[in-house]
DNA sequence: GGCTTCCTTTACGCGTTCTTGATGCCGTGC
DNA sequence: GCACGGCATCAAGAACGCGTAAAGGAAGCC
């Protein structure tokens, strides 16, 4: 059986979520705010999380990076239709996909059976990323070029790690700073480029002009295959 | 069977919308005024609402407002002419499109089969929204026209995006600004004339007849598909 | 301790992007 | 017919973001 957690504050959307859900098979789990939805989480390792970002405690964007720091379940994310940059900055954060408020039953359901079959079916996947010029074994944490394992440092490794498990992507700098130098490094977008002309260094055939590690000015960084 | 839920309150308007709408297949009820709109919409729960912002009893956005705090279903306004203020009003409280009175019945049944086919297909949630004339990737972060790539400055693709996330439907100026350049730039409507002329030039096939990126004047924009 | 490796930080040149003001057009209302 | 508001377009300076190089510093290894 599938367990959903639900977090909200206003009662008669938790009411809501846990009729149509027990109806439809779920397991429901509530929380009202963010200090117990992370408790929760913990404690019984719910299969995806329905997550509203305003919380009375802490703000949800937060709470999408607590749970984020051991787990990859789907979080689903309830947003008012003018929070837009929230809704932005919980993708960022980690959040797997969004309902604006107020919402359809009918949408959620879709977008929570979407979220737990992608859960579920993620992990056949294949490790191995291609380029014309090199590829990244996301399993063995190894990249080769012409042949040859190239060497990467650890943090080289990170930032490429995750570009490749996103590929062909747009990756926010946002997320690239916070998944390798941690929240509180968000902003010092400098370190990216200097580790992005270093990787360009090992892997491009031409550094100056890249083919696969592109940037997107203003906006983030993409693994072109 | 789709059911409409007709609120105005001049009988003869109401007459007519009951007898076309009726004549194509649709269930239809009728409110008066506000108060026995939403009563009618939590009891019967119509597929969409045609709502008249000039009611006796409140005023129409609050109405708009009451049903948004617990539905999604697509509301389309009527509104005088000389409304405009509340139109926009009417839109950012949630409307999904608006007919200016007088109007003609087939405009209002092309808006309504369009309300009625984008609630039931969002559940589906294509990331890739296309025009006859460009592709726009919401996954990826990419715009393609005649096959290439289309590159696109941070703020072009922002307003996009939100254009594409709301196919064929208007979005208000106010809602643009804020998305794109946050609620303290509300009103600079300039900047909106600047970068919808940016992305004509880089999108439509001829920049100075619009087939997609449409002007509503006065209201705001609307991705035409 | 001395070495290497890696991370952090600063500085600078350059191209891109944003902002802003000016101008002309079109439809509406007077 | 004329004034007005909203819109489209253009252009130019300012501001921003990017790439690159290089130096200082921290951590780990022999």
């Amino acid at each position: 059986m599938t367990t959903v957690l639900v977090v909200d504050d206003e009662p008669q959307i938790v009411r809501a979520l846990r009729i149509n859900l027990s109806a439809r098979g779920y397991d429901v789990l509530t929380a009202y705010d963010g200090k117990t939805a992370l408790r929760v989480a913990v404690d019984e390792k719910p299969d995806v999380v329905v997550l509203d970002l305003g919380l009375p405690d802490i703000d949800g964007v937060e709470v999408i990076a607590g749970l984020r720091g051991w787990t990859s379940m789907p979080i689903i994310v309830l947003s008012a239709r003018t929070e837009s940059v929230l809704k932005v900055e919980a993708l960022d954060a980690g959040a797997d996909d969004y309902v604006t408020k107020p919402f359809g039953m009918d949408e959620l359901l879709a977008r929570l059976r979407a979220a737990v079959r992608r859960a579920t079916t993620q992990t056949v996947e294949d490790p191995i990323v291609t380029t014309a010029t090199f590829t990244v074994d996301l399993a063995v944490k190894k990249v080769h070029r012409d042949g040859a394992e190239v060497h990467l440092t650890p943090t080289e490794w990170g930032l490429l790690e995750i570009l490749a498990r996103n590929p062909g992507r747009l990756v926010s700098q946002k997320q690239l700073l916070q998944d390798v130098w941690g929240p509180t490094h968000v902003g010092e977008s400098q370190y990216l480029r200097v580790y992005l002309a270093q990787l360009r260094r090992k892997l491009e055939a031409d550094p100056s002009r890249p083919r696969h590690l592109i940037t997107e000015a203003g906006m983030g960084y993409r693994l072109e295959l």
